[in-house]
DNA sequence: GAATTTTTGATGTACGTAAATCAAAAATGC
DNA sequence: GCATTTTTGATTTACGTACATCAAAAATTC
């Protein structure tokens, strides 16, 4: 039978609200007797009842989840399984509210999170774009007690107390290791097209790539990135012109989103086959361009492992409570036509 | 704030002991009066408060792991990772008991399976053997209203409640797609090493490494499937021989343990760098392999995410609620040497 | 050593549910 | 319409912790 707060008091030969004090440090107690009860809680080996404890407490925990607007695919998946999350809230004690921002925009985003900060939320999750007014709005949540955890995209620099997303230097070399194993010895430069070097996932992805695709002997050209803002739209007009301009394109990374873009202009011009195509992200989309060839390879980011992960994390920073290192890894998933998950995604 | 069973009580206009009666389906309550009662949840949006259930009850959940002895470096990963688990025990509930048994074989399996019948668990999860009497006694498990989860293998044509593991064809399909795209045009015939086709996860991989490595035009010669029993020395051995015997062999497909002797005989021969090597698991061996060079790619299961998923997939078995689906699929990892986790693994 | 302050004990209530008992009320059989 | 059975209500205790209050004891100050 695992030990309780009466077990200690009884050990330790003080009474049940001396072993209260010590446990949640109220005043009041001498360090000698402090000493006593804390060496009974050693030797018996006792863990606090988290359960008991919450319920005790009535505690919950209210989180705000900070996301891009759009039509962003991975983003508003993102956001679904935010809702999913909040259809459980009753049984994981939290109230969730979801907040939105304009895309890349880093005032707006700094305002949110001052708003956020307003709401005395247990923690915020955000997705976060770099630039200084951003990291000073973290530091004042922090400032409050308030977690902060960022998602998808890093904050440099930041206060933050962890990160729940993928190494995007990784998630960059592998798709250029791919690119260079897949392309074997064929001619012709290789193009990518970014979301926008403002995030700092997008950076990060795309120093991973430029190192990885061009180790070992055979150099590759790498044409000058563009950036289509993950706007679907966009995307396909820089993706037909690069079309237009290269006749012997070997390969497209794709490092951010509007995918649908990139999908229409390859199979438009009918040289999916020819063009070994590197993407982010399983959509319904993407997930279809995969199956059919027209994309060879998708890196993915699990959105519920990280919403989920960032919801544990909040909680037990909250608490000031430790958490399973390796359970809070987000790992980058790479597809093939041969290993998609059953639909719908 | 969220509603209570006084609540509940309230709106249909009854005591609280008839709604614990119908919450915990007791006898002695009228047809018409459950009625009440359900609509009254129904429209409330009633939820149990899992924790203050579970103090009341001070449940516990005693569940049993079953794996195969042997020093398969996988398998004492999954052994560290249950420890691990056992380490969380007093938060979770949870009293977990390890039992060995001589691997790949049905008879001490089943014996096993009894015994744990005996202890009367709540759960038992088992890396499964496939035979008639492993799944007999798996049958009469689950009519003690024991929840079993099968672990890593799954077996076929038994009552388990869930497969914590992964789709071991998409696993084969996925290393015979990578061995095609790396192989680009070069020739020469591809070997396959597994442990025992008694298992059905070897089996799985095999069928789906056959198919997808033929995928398209160019066939590639297959060579026979030799077997290793997961025991380091004995593959060793065995990879030596085809070395021997196939000076243009392209590729080998490892789809078992024991890639010490795979390792070892691959650069013994000093030809790590002519053949595409494909191999399971990230052990801190074939870790190693990967970043020098001597395995290509590696296909790998998360160990510690079956465990929890399996202790996750009990505990709501054994309370009769559901899961979350997508959080139990495990994934199947396709690591290059640019995505490795940061150590130890 | 008396007055004061600090420390400790004793006790009760609360959180939301489970589970039990006994009495009261309602439904059923004949 | 009486006896019997079934259903329902009222109430209590318990799970392990949090938190508050008031009294008692011990330590400190002067």
């Amino acid at each position: 039978m695992r030990p309780t707060v009466h077990d200690i008091a009884a050990e330790a030969g003080v009474s049940l609200a001396t072993v209260d004090r010590v446990l949640n440090n109220r005043p009041g107690v001498r360090s000698v007797t402090r000493d006593k009860v804390e060496r009974a809680i050693a030797t018996l080996g006792y863990v606090r009842d988290v359960a008991a404890a919450n319920l005790a407490k009535s505690r919950s925990y209210p989180l705000i989840f900070i996301l891009p607007e759009g039509e962003n695919a991975f983003m508003r998946g993102l956001e679904a399984e935010i809702e999913a999350a909040i259809a459980r809230s009753a049984v994981e004690r939290t109230e969730i509210t979801i907040l939105s921002v304009p895309a890349f925009d880093a005032a707006a985003l700094a305002a949110a999170l001052d708003d956020a900060r307003r709401r005395t939320p247990a923690g915020v999750a955000v997705v976060a774009v770099e630039a200084p007014e951003v990291v000073a709005a973290v530091g004042r949540l922090r400032e409050d007690g308030i977690a902060v955890v960022t998602l998808v995209s890093d904050l440099t620099g930041s206060e933050r107390d962890h990160f729940a997303g993928v190494d995007n230097i990784a998630a960059g070399r592998t798709a250029g290791s791919l690119m260079r194993r897949f392309l074997g010895g064929r001619d012709g430069p290789v193009a990518i097209v970014a979301g926008s070097m403002l995030v700092r996932d997008h950076r990060d992805r795309l120093e991973g790539f430029s190192t990885a695709v061009n180790e070992g002997a055979a150099k590759r050209h790498l044409l000058p990135v563009v950036e289509g803002h993950d706007d679907p739209t966009e995307v396909e007009t820089l993706v037909r012109d690069l079309l237009a301009a290269h006749a012997d394109l070997a390969g497209i990374y794709s490092l951010g989103a509007g995918n649908r873009g990139l999908i229409a202009a390859l199979e438009e011009a009918g040289r999916q086959s020819e063009i070994c195509a590197i993407a982010h992200e399983l959509t319904p989309y993407s997930r279809a361009a995969l199956v059919s060839g027209t994309i060879d390879a998708l890196l993915n980011q699990d959105a519920g492992h990280e919403v989920r992960s960032a919801i544990r994390v909040l909680k037990a920073r909250a608490d000031g409570l430790s958490m399973i290192e390796a359970q809070e890894r987000i790992r980058i998933d790479i597809f093939l036509k041969d290993n998609l998950p059953v639909e719908p995604a």
